[in-house]
DNA sequence: GATCGAAATAAAAACGTTTTTATTTTACTT
DNA sequence: AAGTAAAATAAAAACGTTTTTATTTCGATC
C-alpha cells in the first residue's frame, strides 16, 4: 500500500547523536555542554545549547536512566482502606499528592503513586522499591509507633521523607502535625469550658500519632489536676463510619460524654451524624472539637471549633525535603513539625449554655 | 579507611549477563527464555528460568525501557485548584487512584500522577507526556464539550481512556456516568413530589457533563409539559464555598427554590451548610437530592437523598480499558456508562410535609 | 554419505545516555 | 622554535535489555 502523502512523516525525536551530526561535535562534547560540564569551551556550549533549541532536543528519560541508574521518580505510598467497602476516607491524599507535586515542579523529578492496602503491604511494596531501583526516594504517611519501613529505609539508606514520625531515636527526614500540642489544646479548652467527661475519637493505638494525641488528652487533664476518662478513648479506623458508631456508643453509656475530641473530619461526620440523629444538639448538648486538615468542618451544622493546618503545605514540604535528600543532603536538617491553627466557631463550654 | 567487615558487600542484582555466566547460554537465549519465545528448547527454557528463580532475576526496567521504547507506566492527570485556597475539592480522585491501581496490579505497568491547574495546563502536560514518552498511556478526567486532549490524543494515536466524554462524535475509549439520566431521575422525583421552583447546582457548563446534568434536567420538566426553572441553574467549581454561596444567593431570588439537585457530596454540603444557616430544615422547608460517588451523605444531617455510583468502580474500569488500549485493542469495545444507584433517605416530596 | 532444512543457540547491533580515557589543539615558557 | 602544560574535544566503553542476523547442531532425505 502506498504511504499517504498528507501524512507528515514522523520524524524521530532529536538525540545527541542527531546534535553531533548538525553541529559537528562529539556527542561526549554534546553531552557535558548540555549538562553544564565547564570543561567545554563557552563558545561550543553556546553554539551546542542554540543547536538543541532549534532541534527541540529533550533528553531521552531512558537514555539517562539506564546509564546513571536513577529513575527520577519519587515514589509514594497512598494507603487506601479495604476495597469492598467505599467509606469516605483518604480524602485528605488529593491535597498531599499536590504539594509534593508542587515542590517536584521544575525538577526533573516526577511522581510515581502506588497504593498500598495495609502496613505489611506498604512494607513490602517499600522493600521493592528499592531492590528494584523504580525510584529515587519515597514518601509516605500513617507511620507506626514502630515502623519497619523506617528501619529498613534508614538501614538502606534509602532516600525518604516520612509524613509522621515514629517513637524510635531515628535520624530520618520527616513533617509532621504536632498532635501532642493540638490534641491538648482542644482537651484543655472542653475541659477549662466545663468539660470533665470527654471522648477521645483517635486512630488505632499502633500508629505514633494515635500516641501522641493520648499524650496530649491525658497532659490536659493532668495539668488541672484532674484524671483523664480513659474509658471515653474510641480507637479505629479513620472513616466517617467509626466515626459515627463510636459516639453512637459512647452516648449509650451510664455517664456518657458531655463533648468530644476528633481526630480528622471525617470521623467528625460520622460524630455529627451519630449526634443528630440521637437528638443531640452540638454546642447545647454537647460539643465537638475536631483537627480538619481540608478545611471542611467550616460548613457542617453548626460549624465547629477546629484545629487546622491545611495539608498541601505538608506536602510541599515533604515533596522540597525529598528534593533535598535524593541530591545528597543529609537528614538533620530535614524535619519541621506544623502547628495547627485554632478557628474558633463555638464557645465549647458548658456554662454558656441555657439551663 | 578500611571497610566495615560486618557490612555484607552489595552484591548488585543479578542481570541477564550473570545468568549467561551461571547456565552458560547466550544472553539472547536467556532473553528469549524468559520472554517465553517459542523459539528455545523447553530444557532449556526450564533450566533458565530456574537460573533465573535461584539468582533472584528480576528484570531492569531502564534496561527494557530504553531498548523497547515502552516506559511501562501508565499516566494519570489528577486536577487540582488554585494552590491557595484549600477548599475541599477532588476528594474523590484518591478513589478513582485506588481504582486505576487496582486494575494495573498484576500487570507491568506503574501509575504515574500528574498534578494540572487547569484545562490548559492538561493539554500541555497530555503533550508533553506524547512528545517525551513519558508514559504509554493516558487517563484523564474532567472532560470539556470540545476537549483539545481528545482531539490531539485520537489524532496521534496514543493510548488513552476518558473519565467522561465529550460531545464529539469521536471513537475513543471511555468510562463515564449517565449523568443526562441521573439529573432527569433527580428532577423528575422533585416535581413528583410537587416541586415546581427547583435549583439546579451545576459545574461550569463547559464541562462536557454539565451539559449532560441540564439536559437531563429540562428533559424532567419537558415530560410533564412544565418549564423548567433555567434561571434556578448555578454554575461554578465544585467546592463546598460555592455550593454554599449558590444556595443562599437563590433563596434570596423573589421566587426562591424548594429543592435542589445537587452536582456532588462537595457542593451539597455547602448547600446545606447554608440552608442551616437561613433556619431552613430539610425534608421541611426544602429539599436536596444530591449525587455522591464517595458516599459520604449517608451521614448529613438529615441524611438525604442521593444518586451513589461508588467511583473506584469507574477507576478499575478506567485502568482495565486502558491496559487493553496499550496492548493494541482498538477503542470501539472498549466504553462504559454507568447509571448510578438511587438512595431513598427522604420521601423528597412537598405534600407529604406538616402544615 | 553428502546435502539440505529445520531447530537451537550464539553473536552482534541497537536503544540514548554518561563517563572514563585518549587524542588533538592551543597557549605559554624558555 | 622547541618543549610542555593546559584546554578542548573525540573516542570508546558501559548501563541491561531486545531483536536481527549469523552460526552451529542434528536428523532426515536423496
Amino acid at each position: 500500500m502506498a504511504t499517504d502523502p498528507t501524512r507528515v512523516p514522523i520524524k524521530r525525536p532529536a538525540t545527541i547523536k542527531t546534535l553531533a551530526d548538525t553541529t559537528g561535535y562529539s556527542i561526549a562534547t554534546i553531552s557535558k555542554a548540555l549538562r553544564g560540564s565547564p570543561v567545554v569551551a563557552p563558545a561550543t556550549r553556546d553554539a551546542i545549547f542554540a543547536a538543541a533549541r532549534a532541534a527541540g532536543y529533550q533528553a531521552n528519560a531512558r537514555g539517562m536512566a539506564l546509564r546513571t541508574g536513577k529513575t527520577y521518580q519519587a515514589a509514594v505510598l497512598m494507603p487506601v482502606t479495604a476495597a469492598d467497602d467505599y467509606e469516605w476516607d483518604g480524602v485528605e491524599y488529593t491535597q498531599i499528592l499536590s504539594g509534593i507535586s508542587q515542590a517536584l515542579e521544575g525538577s526533573d523529578y516526577r511522581m510515581t503513586v502506588h497504593v498500598i492496602r495495609d502496613a505489611a503491604d506498604g512494607c513490602e511494596v517499600a522493600r521493592r522499591i528499592v531492590a528494584q531501583g523504580l525510584a529515587d526516594g519515597l514518601i509516605f504517611s500513617g507511620i507506626l509507633a514502630e515502623d519497619p519501613r523506617i528501619d529498613f529505609l534508614v538501614d538502606s539508606d534509602f532516600p525518604f521523607v516520612s509524613l509522621g514520625r515514629c517513637r524510635k531515636p531515628l535520624a530520618y527526614a520527616h513533617v509532621d502535625i504536632d498532635n501532642e500540642w493540638a490534641a491538648h489544646a482542644a482537651t484543655a479548652r472542653l475541659i477549662a469550658g466545663g468539660h470533665r467527661r470527654i471522648a477521645l475519637i483517635n486512630p488505632q493505638r499502633r500508629l505514633s500519632y494515635a500516641m501522641d494525641r493520648i499524650d496530649g488528652f491525658h497532659r490536659a487533664f493532668r495539668e488541672e489536676g484532674l484524671e483523664a476518662s480513659s474509658d471515653l478513648v474510641a480507637e479505629g479506623d479513620l472513616s466517617t463510619r467509626f466515626g459515627r458508631q463510636s459516639a453512637i456508643d459512647l452516648m449509650r453509656l451510664p455517664k456518657p460524654p458531655t463533648a468530644f475530641v476528633c481526630v480528622n473530619e471525617s470521623t467528625t461526620l460520622g460524630v455529627l451524624s451519630a449526634l443528630g440523629s440521637l437528638g443531640r444538639r452540638i454546642g447545647h448538648d454537647v460539643d465537638v472539637i475536631a483537627y480538619d486538615d481540608i478545611n471542611v468542618s467550616a460548613y457542617f451544622t453548626p460549624p465547629i471549633t477546629t484545629f487546622y493546618q491545611p495539608i498541601e503545605v505538608l506536602g510541599r514540604a515533604l515533596g522540597q525535603f525529598l528534593l533535598r535528600r535524593m541530591a545528597g543532603e543529609g537528614p538533620q536538617a530535614l524535619r519541621q513539625v506544623f502547628r495547627p491553627t485554632m478557628i474558633e466557631r463555638q464557645p465549647d463550654g458548658m456554662a454558656v449554655r441555657p439551663a
